[in-house]
Formats: C-alpha cells, structure tokens, sequence
DNA sequence: TTGCCAACTGTACGGGTGTTCAGTTACGTT
DNA sequence: AACGTAACTGAACACCCGTACAGTTGGCAA
C-alpha cells in the first residue's frame, strides 16, 4: 500500500484533529501516543506530520482553536447593549449551552495548559482573560448603576466562571435534569450573586 | 556506595511521597518518570520499589490518602448541630483554607483522576462524594427550615464546591487579597445563593 | 497513456519507559 | 568484633517514545 484509495488530505486533517481531541481528552497529552492517535485513524504514525508540524502543535491548535472560535462565537451571540441584567442572563446561557456542547475540548483547555510551552500558554492566557473580561465588564456595569450588589467584580467573575464550568464535570445528556432546567437554575443562583433574588419582590412584599 | 550514611527507610518514603506530589502537580502524572522521581530525592530508580508497589499505587497513595485526610479533618473540624447558617459558614471556611494550604494535593485529586484505575477511581468517587454530602446536608437542613431558599441542593452543592474548589486555580498567597478577605467575599457569595443575602437588612429596612 | 504529485507506508534512529534483581554497604544488635 | 538486615546501587530487560525520510501508490490533468 502507499495512498490509499478514496483518500484527501482535508478529511485526514480532520479526522487527526478530532482523534487528538478525544484521546487527550479521555487518557490526557502526555499519556496519548502519536501511534495511537494513527492508528485511531487508521493510518501510520508518519502520516500525522503531513498535517502536524509536531505532537505540542497539535495541542497548541486545538486549544487555541477552541479559544479564539469561543472568543468569536461570544462575540457574534452576546448582546453589547440593553440592561446589565439581560447580558448577565444572556452571558450565562451562553456559556452553559456552549461548554455543555463541546464536553472533550472543554475539558483539555484547562487540563492540558500546563502541557503548553511557555509561548503557547501566554498566548492561550490571553484569550482567557479576554474572555472573562466579557463577564466582568457586564458585572461592572450592573455595579455602576446600582443594579447588582457586588463587592467585589473581579472575585466575583472568577467564582462564577468556576461555578458554570464546573457543570462540564458532571453533565451527561440525558441525565436528570434538561439542558433548559439546569440553564435556569444556575441562572437563579447567579442572580442570587449579584445580590438580585427572583424572590426579592415576594419577600419585600407584606405577606 | 548502596546504603547511604544517614539515611532511613522512613525518610525517604517521605520524600518520595513528597517529590511525587510536587512533580505530579507541576508536570502531570504520566509526564513523569520514576526515573526523575529519584532523581528528585538523590536515589537510584531501584530504590523506589522499596516503598512503592508501582507508579500507580504511588498516585492512588496520594489522591486517598488526601481524600481520607479531608474527610478525617472535615469530620473533627465542623460543628454538627447549631443553626444551617452557622454550619454553612464553617464549611466554606473549613474548604477555602484546607485548599488554600494545600494547592498541589488539590490539583492533583482533581487533574490526576482519570489516571487511576477503575477500582481505584471507583474508591475515591465514593470518598468525594461523601465530602460533598457534608454539604448537601447542611443545604437540606437549611432549606428543610426555610432558613435558605434553595431550589435544587444537589445542584447548589456542586455549584457552590466548584466555586469554591477554583480559588484554588488562581490563589497564590500574598496576592491581592488576605485568606481572611477571600472567605469574606466568598461567604458573602454563598450566603446570596440560598438567599440570605447579609444586605437583606439594609435593603428591606426604610432607608 | 503518460506523468506528476498528493497521500501514505515501512523502517529506522537515538533515547526514554516501568520494573526487576543480584550485589554492596551502613547501621543496630548481640 | 561479628553478624544480620535495612537501605540502596547499577545494570539489565523488553518495550514504547517522538520524529525523520526514502520509497510506493492512487488520483487527476494533459
């Protein structure tokens, strides 16, 4: 054999990239041989540096990849107008349905950074940073104008990022709860942050 | 040489376990070798196996006997009876420094799990699972009394230990905020997500 | 139908892997 | 002072690692 028939290069990219995605993600980088990414692909080891300039570029595309595409898909999805509350709600569906859809790269770009080289590893910080600055930005608006009570944006933004992707851990569809349900319950408990409960009205009220 | 002047099987089975901790943490679990554990300590390779069956037991050493310490300090730390509040308060105390002192066990019990064996992943399930019940407790107690408003407490409780499990991705001891600010604003936190907000005094008396 | 090139194989390179074990040395006890 | 044993060395085992590259084959254009 040499090529093999029906073959393109474009479908073997492809087909490397998403055979890296789901070993990394299930055994991690360093465990994860080039050989058996070749072979769950059904091709030789040598084949792979036709697409991959070396075992840390592929880590390197697929979390910068996954970075900059959710960096662009916030970007086209979240609204930059309207009142702090609604991009608060906007931001967190967001981010649960996005994170919830992409369970594999989700989980490498924050258990594969260490296995960055130091260059790659700024580069990612910086998107990440970019990212939470989009949560913080909607925190520090609701606290200028006195519609969240925040002590403190920054810590609060790290505590709620924290908290949303957590669900990534344990998240199965098809699971207990609906995406729609565990959407609003996490919605209701980061309005309970910003210090405005849904139940604020019911319990001000005289009963 | 062979043996070394000084030396003693109970010291180096302590610094092994250290180095282990410490390069597992830093570099990952399968990203490090035994060769370089020993190196680690001033010791040939061989001389491991005297206090460790393999590599993998070296890991399930350190990830159960974190979760045993955990639970162990857990159980002589928190109060048992007293107001839902009062224990809530204790427990995020208790987690913020029990995490904060220990960053690189943390990181590992979490980063490392899936480099356990079934059996020896299944056993650490069950420990982490009875930490987070320490929680859930308390959550139901609270709600059971109308002291907090809560809407689903299993869900609360992983939103509330991923949280507060993150501190530890960013901590660093000397940064911007003192352990005793961070537990402040993380109460704070927590007490807004069963709706007890602290400012609930201020907001519902006549200003 | 020929020829070109993208796609891939097969093999090799130097080095690292976890683990084992016969041999050696320091220490504590008698 | 002699001895037993705890502590450790050094070398070896069989195998896996990332990467390179000359050679081979299928698809496509001329």
């Amino acid at each position: 054999m040499a090529r093999r028939s029906g073959s393109s290069g474009e479908k073997t990219a492809i087909a490397l990239h998403d055979a890296a995605v789901r070993l990394f993600a299930r055994h991690g980088f360093a465990a994860v041989s080039m050989r058996q990414i070749a072979a769950e692909i059904g091709v030789q080891v040598g084949a792979l540096y036709l697409y991959t300039a070396d075992k840390q570029a592929l880590l390197n595309d697929i979390l910068s990849g996954h970075m900059e595409h959710l960096l662009l898909t916030a970007g086209e999805t979240l609204p930059v107008s309207g009142s702090p509350a609604a991009r608060l709600e906007a931001f967190v569906r967001f981010h649960i349905r996005y994170h919830v859809l992409r369970p594999e790269k989700v989980f490498i770009s924050y258990m594969e950074l260490r296995n960055l080289t130091e260059d790659n590893f700024a580069a990612i910080e910086v998107l990440r940073r970019r990212y939470e600055d989009l949560l913080e930005d909607i925190l520090k608006a609701g606290k200028a104008g006195r519609d969240f009570h925040i002590t403190d944006t920054r810590l609060t933004t790290l505590a709620m990022i924290a908290m949303l992707t957590g669900i990534s851990t344990w998240y199965k569809s098809g699971g207990r709860m609906t995406q729609e349900e565990i959407e609003a319950h996490y919605l209701e408990m980061v309005n309970n942050m910003v210090g405005r409960p849904l139940a604020a009205e019911l319990l001000a009220s005289p009963s």
